[in-house]
DNA sequence: CGCACCTTTTACGTTTACGTCAATCCTATA
DNA sequence: TATAGGATTGACGTAAACGTAAAAGGTGCG
């Protein structure tokens, strides 16, 4: 049994027990895949975010590790912090309801969509101001090179 | 001779040699007009942005700072970094027709501008997808809440 | 054998715009 | 004169999410 060959070139394919199907990826090919650095892998696992197996020193992720990092990733898209993210996702309990979990992210959902929604506020009115801005500046500028002794323009 | 005296408590009103009816702020009237910090003003001024008088030690701003920090104000609203506000000020030219400057505002308003909009649009799109997972949350949640005997959900 | 390549841990650096002391000084006022 | 209120400089702290360098170990291949 070999790690998970992506289309042909795997390398360095070091022998590795897997048991059951399990498919294990190495922290280079699970960067790729996601399109995250080496860096960004191991700061989640340092904040807690991934726990991925260990042969010997090596990482190996699972699938429950892409799954993880699928919601962070997600989460970080939405503006969440990675601290956020980290507290959904202790509440996590694989043999119950996952109710207080749930209603915590919906919480927190509501909270960041209300953020979202003022972020744009913002934005919009910086692009008015902007914009604004913008055209005095293009009047100044056509008072001062059109015409500098007529006072005629047009 | 004095401050200019904001209502009625001028405390601390000291002595200061005033000319030709310039009117002198101390840096705590100036944050509180237009609402910044000491630490504000100071650093503004550490960064280059501002240029008070002094008073031996004391700081004493005119109009011509508050024209400024007005700037900088706006600058700061719509985006731009204290870097981009102190890069376009320092191309004032009192006695030219400031062309580069506006030159130089205008292009980097471009670019500013072109930024918001891809900001928003990221907030856009970030706002659709925590929509989209805050429903299927409130969906799991009502799976678990309501009627976990029966299948039917009305 | 040696090189290229992957991985590890540790730890300081980056960015931006200030916040927060800390120690000190000056001044007006009761 | 004691006290309260401003003001000064200097310098470390903060937030977030990594970047980057260093020093080292393991592995397969030609």
């Amino acid at each position: 049994m070999k790690l998970v060959s992506p289309g042909e070139a795997a390398a360095n394919t070091n022998e590795i027990p897997v048991e059951a199907g399990e498919e294990f990826v190495r922290i280079g090919e699970m960067a790729k895949k996601y399109g995250v650095t080496l860096r960004t892998l191991r700061f989640y696992e340092d904040k807690g975010l991934l726990n991925p197996h260990r042969d010997g020193s090596t990482r190996l992720y699972t699938r429950r590790d892409k799954a993880r990092l699928k919601l962070i990733l997600l989460g970080r898209k939405v503006g969440f912090s990675l601290r956020d993210v980290k507290q959904m996702m202790d509440l996590y309990d694989p043999t119950g309801t996952n109710t207080r979990q749930l209603r915590l992210a919906l919480d927190k959902s509501e909270k960041q969509l209300a953020r979202l929604q003022k972020q744009r506020a913002l934005i919009d009115d910086a692009i008015g101001e902007l914009s604004n801005s913008m055209s005095v500046v293009r009047q100044m500028l056509v008072e001062r090179t059109a015409a500098p002794q007529a006072s005629a323009a047009g």
